[in-house]
DNA sequence: GATGAATGAGCTTTCATTCAT
DNA sequence: AATGAATGAAAGCTCATTCAT
């Protein structure tokens, strides 16, 4: 039912997702939808919740082994495949969680996290001599966090600038422009 | 008219914008929603143009100055102030436009508009020594766009994010970051 | 809920029929109307369908025993009862039909499976020597289709005209246009 | 004006019939149709006279002559060519009288005076011995106009049946219908 | 656990009509 | 004589939600 949510706000944007399309999409009928979710609210903040765990265990996967550009090269990648409806879905629950309280909290708090997970990252990197020193490791992560979201804003309107050879060039820009001088 | 539905745009969401609304804004009768604008679409474009005329206004002041500190200054500006709105506006709209194929277009011509005027400023920039030449102007002037949009899209999320203490740390360090070594 | 619509259909006109006023006749809401028919179009189209199953009927009814009086009889009385109201929207269906493609079509094969129902029984009347023989068959079944049509064009204009002594009149004339000479 | 309402009503329908679409086909604005016609219901009166105008012509044109076939044929000369609309608008028309009382008495007053001058003519065909005699006239005139109506119906549901070897075939018909024994 | 009938509010849109200009 | 801005009611339709089964 969940995957059904999200693919249905991927496809259609958050103002075309009905609980009807959902209930569709799963192959069930309305009543389903309503019977599992309270209500439509309580619905689309299980789907944040479960797109942030897709999240949060690529964070967890690149922890140990400061590899930001594998981090990096991984997002972009979720950009090319079938999992750009992640990024999709993503990004439609980011631009209504302002109208949404009840999980523009969860967003809140995983993203919070998130930085500072990716932060951490940094500072390893940073000690380890392959992150430049002279910006703080919190601000370069609310910078490359950022960029990210960016990329998530443009990948629906323009997803031709997100093909390989021009993700590649991104990647090592981005690379550039956090190394060391 | 356009101001009334623009304001509604970045108080309610996308999803939550409805002609009767746009017109309790304006102080007309649903009928007068329709009347300047054919269908609810035709109004979304429209916003959507005057949206980017304020955007492109902004480039061309600081087209001849090569400052670019002063316009990232005035993007985050923007976040603090009763402009605003301009910005969650924005945001709405890119978040719907990829269902609206009416705006997408606009979007994407305004957007590559923008892009190519950041990248002339850079090319300067680099050309008078102030902006590093490791990366080709374009590839900076889409990771500063990029910047600049992810900054868009946590604002409605973590508006005390962009208080002006923290909003001068997060210039300075795209300033450094984007300077030469 | 058939029936509501097509009480509405024959009161208030084609065009002074709107879901909301069905609704009411059937004294349910709205949305109940849309519930069991997907929009406006499907609605009218059961109708046209449920109406023609009403004529069919008739007509097998008098199929094995050729009698053309007792069928006329039938249509004239029809005016008269409180099933006028089916010719009255009958009337109003194929008023609106050219314009509504969807059931156009269910009209035109009805129509011709009743005007060849019909020309079977003339063409036996014929071999019993009931029915004049001077014109084909197919051509009479056109004639007194046309005929039963302009009566029910009238009908609702001019239903003084339908009285019983006149319609008895009015059953005689035919009935002596078709008999042989 | 009356021109393009006419035209409107035959080629959308009356349920598809607005003032603005009318004032568009006429090439003029929304307000030019109320100035002339005080309301729809007295547009579409103005619409019904105009109409009857043209049918009571052709009577007028035959009335001395006696000549029944020319007047069928005439009419059905009309299902064929651009005067169709006539036909088509005729029939919205009648469709809609019962609920618009204004108008449905126009009708009511033409249409009564049209079989009176049809019976008349069938009177003089009688007294020449080319129309039977054993149906009166006045009961005659009826069938024929019924008749026409069950034409005027099918028309625009099967206009194929209306072609010129199938109109002649249904002349011939009618003819041998009313003609002495 | 799941269905599906039904509600009622709200949506976009169309329309006849009014009226200052 | 004619325009065109504006109204407000009504239309067809979608939707989240409820509830008996």
């Amino acid at each position: 039912m969940l995957a059904a949510a999200i693919a249905v706000i991927a496809n259609e944007g958050y103002a075309g997702t009905s609980m009807r399309k959902v209930a569709k999409q799963a192959g069930h009928t309305t009543g389903a939808v309503t019977y599992y979710f309270a209500n439509k609210e309580e619905l689309v903040s299980a789907c944040a919740q479960d797109l942030f765990d897709h999240f949060d265990a690529s964070l967890d996967h690149h922890k140990e082994t400061v590899d930001v550009r594998g981090l990096i090269q991984e997002w972009l990648d979720w950009t090319g495949n079938d999992d750009s409806s992640t990024w999709l879905a993503v990004f439609q629950l980011l631009a209504h969680a302002r109208h949404e309280p009840a999980f523009a909290d969860v967003i809140k708090k995983r993203y919070s996290k998130f930085r500072k997970a990716l932060a951490r990252i940094l500072v390893k990197g940073q000690e380890q001599g392959v992150v430049r020193k002279d910006i703080k490791a919190e601000l370069l992560a609310d910078q490359l966090s950022a960029i990210s979201d960016g990329w998530l804003m443009m990948l629906p309107i323009e997803p031709e600038r997100f093909k390989p050879a021009r993700s590649r060039a991104l990647l090592e820009a981005v690379i550039t422009l956090i190394s060391p001088l």
